[in-house]
RNA sequence: GCGCUCGUAGCUCAGCUGGAUAGAGCAUCGGACUUCGAAUCCGAGGGGCGGGAGUUCGAAUCUCUCCGAGCGCGCCA
């Protein structure tokens, strides 16, 4: 039940009314309006801006905003759900709904628990590829911020209604699992007792490849050792890659993430019957005229120490608003990362997702324009890819930034951060700000767990009314406090000012849900609670000034009641909104 | 030089896809616990949204242009 789409419906039914009757021109898009929350909440529970929007179409048949407004407010009051109707400012609509309205609202929240707000299931397949990570070495918290995004994003996709399937790229493919390989080597012979001094420049200096050289020594012995890298690089990369993957699994389980799939890029290298995936892209788009042999014009302003004016294979992406054309193969022969990810999609778009949604990293935006350039030319435009880029994360302790060197020993993992303070601090500091501005992390302020940290301030008003059920148990002995029970209080008689308020925030919650999806802005529901927690705190302590406010009042069974009822239907949005950021909602802070 | 992201209170950030007097936390100052959990609450001071121009009935939100920050700029992924 969402109490501003219902309107919404309504209004657009009354400027229906006078398109037919000739009053309004009759081609008017009905989606043009909103009905919102007023900003004062003195201005009434919703507000319209209808007459205004219409106010140019509608010059021949009405002189201003305010003349048309003055006409759908008398239609309105018709509404038996509308209470009062007027025009103001400019010509606003303001509505008072019936207090009918908002017990209605209230009961359907209570009867609806978890699944209130939820919206109505799609067919739309939509594909949320997150974290991608090199299975290089452990993930730092920069990975952590696409992670916690990308996964509160499915979560709340999913609870919009969409159908959605969490995906993660694996990198493993190029020189850099190669070098990957030659570091692990080092690590086996140190296993197998050798002294291998200092890593040398150009690999991985990391203690963490230590494990899987020791895992290699127990699977192959020595059998190994001695031997040109020709004939062992393949297995220890295969067996290295493997690690890396299992080590990066178990750190985002750590974070509470989860995908259900897992999507090589060296399946796409893989030929068989000398053809690979990537392969079959790069033929059709030669086929269609989209690939050619060429040169690109040298970058402006600073050119690279090593460049020379070479033809290369190129993709005419600028066809599709690219800046420039952009290349499939390298000097060495081998296809650009660009080539397989081309492929990647196509492999998404033909497992039946037209609707991509990748996260990545500000410091791949450059890459953007070509890969939804290549998205619209693989699918012949039916396909949309959507890249939410995350600000890469700036760690700081008590305001200093945490210089990250992994030769200097001050690499700070993401592991270690989780593992220090927990994942529900991790994830809702993350999402308590937009994915696209900068994040500085403070590592002293989120380990002291300070109030400073809005995730202990929301689960508290979880807590704080959980109590309140505890509280109400020992007070009414057989209390029934099921939400079906409770359902069936009188809600009629919340009139405190305080509780109407309440109510009205829960009324808001499907719009939340729908506004933070189609924007693809999961902070906008850690907003919202931190907001919700704020009214609920607040009422809270006018209990303590006047007794007769609290919830739980042994005088008054059947208030107490439907103050429970209230506070029932608070919890459960409070939980609900911290699901979908993929925080607990303990019952108690103790 | 070009492209992307961003500039809102002393600090950290929201601002509901263009709406009615720009909000919150922290910090500062002053208050509230024999009372459903003070990890809480109430109050005060503080900015006119980086500068300028434009579109609009109406702009922090859109356009242009400067200034400043971050990221990126064949053959890395």
């Amino acid at each position: 039940m969402n109490i501003f789409a219902d309107f919404q419906a309504r209004i657009g039914a009354i400027v229906q009314g006078l398109m037919d009757s000739g009053r309004l021109p009759a081609d008017l898009d009905l989606a043009r309006f909103t009905v919102e929350p007023p900003r004062e909440a003195s201005h009434g529970d919703l507000a319209t801006n209808v007459a205004m929007v219409y106010a140019r179409d509608a010059k021949p048949h009405f002189s201003n905003p305010r003349q048309m407004a003055s006409e759908i407010c008398f239609a309105l009051a018709a509404d038996p759900d509308v209470a009062q109707a007027e025009t103001a400012g400019p010509g606003f609509i303001n509505i008072r709904l019936a207090p009918k309205v908002f017990v209605d609202v209230l009961r359907a929240s209570i009867e609806a628990g978890g699944e209130y707000g939820r919206g109505a299931r799609t067919a739309t397949k939509m594909n949320v590829e997150y974290v991608s990570a090199n299975p290089t070495g452990p993930m730092h918290v920069g990975h952590g911020r696409g992670a916690v995004f990308g996964d509160a994003l499915a979560n709340l996709l999913d609870f919009a209604g969409a159908d959605v399937t969490r995906e993660y790229y694996i990198n493993d493919a190029g020189a850099q699992v190669d070098v990957l390989a030659r570091s692990a080597f080092l690590r086996y012979r140190e296993a197998l007792g050798e002294h291998i001094g200092a890593i040398p420049e150009g690999l991985y200096p990391g203690d963490y490849l230590k494990p899987a050289g020791a895992a290699l020594a127990r699977e192959v012995g020595a059998s190994l050792l001695g031997k040109p890298e020709g004939e062992w690089l393949e297995t220890v990369r295969t067996q290295a890659i493997a690690a890396m993957m299992a080590m990066i699994r178990e750190d985002l389980a750590a974070l509470k993430v989860e995908h259900q799939v897992f999507f090589s890029e060296r399946s796409l290298h893989k030929r068989v019957h000398g053809v690979s995936d990537i392969d079959r892209q790069v033929a059709d788009l030669r086929a269609r005229g989209l690939v050619y042999e060429g040169r690109l014009p040298p970058p402006k302003g600073q050119l690279p120490d090593d460049w020379e004016d070479r033809e290369q294979t190129l993709f005419r992406s600028s066809e599709y608003g690219d800046d420039v054309d952009r290349p499939l193969m390298k000097s060495d022969g081998a296809y650009t990362y660009f080539a397989s990810d081309i492929a990647y999609h196509k492999s998404k778009i033909d497992r039946g997702f037209l609707e991509m949604i990748d996260v990545w990293g500000a410091d791949h935006g450059g890459y953007v324009k070509r890969m939804t350039a290549a998205v619209k030319a693989i699918s012949d435009g039916k396909a949309n890819l959507d890249v939410r880029l995350c600000q890469l994360v700036r760690l700081v302790r008590d305001g200093v930034e945490v210089k990250m060197s992994k030769r200097g020993g001050t690499f700070v993992t993401l592991r270690e951060v989780v593992d220090e303070v927990g994942a529900d601090a991790v994830r809702f500091m993350m999402l308590f700000r937009k994915n696209d501005a900068m994040l500085d992390f403070d590592l002293a302020k989120v380990i002291e767990q300070s109030k400073d940290n809005p995730v202990f301030y929301v689960q508290y008003a979880h807590a704080r009314a959980k109590s309140i059920f505890r509280q109400a148990a020992s007070t009414f002995a057989g209390i029934d406090l099921s939400g079906a029970a409770l359902a069936q209080a009188d809600l009629a008689v919340l009139r405190d000012e305080g509780e109407l308020e309440l109510i009205k925030m829960i009324a808001q919650y499907p719009r939340q849900i729908e506004a933070a999806a189609q924007a693809r802005e999961p902070h906008r529901i850690a907003f919202f609670l931190h907001e919700l927690a704020s009214a609920f705190h607040s009422h809270w302590n006018r209990g303590k000034d006047s007794p007769q406010l609290r919830f739980v009042n042994e005088e008054r069974g059947d208030l107490s009641k439907a103050r429970l009822a209230l506070v029932f239907s608070l919890t459960s949005v409070i939980a609900s909104g911290l699901s979908i950021l993929g925080v607990a909602a303990p019952d108690e802070m103790r």
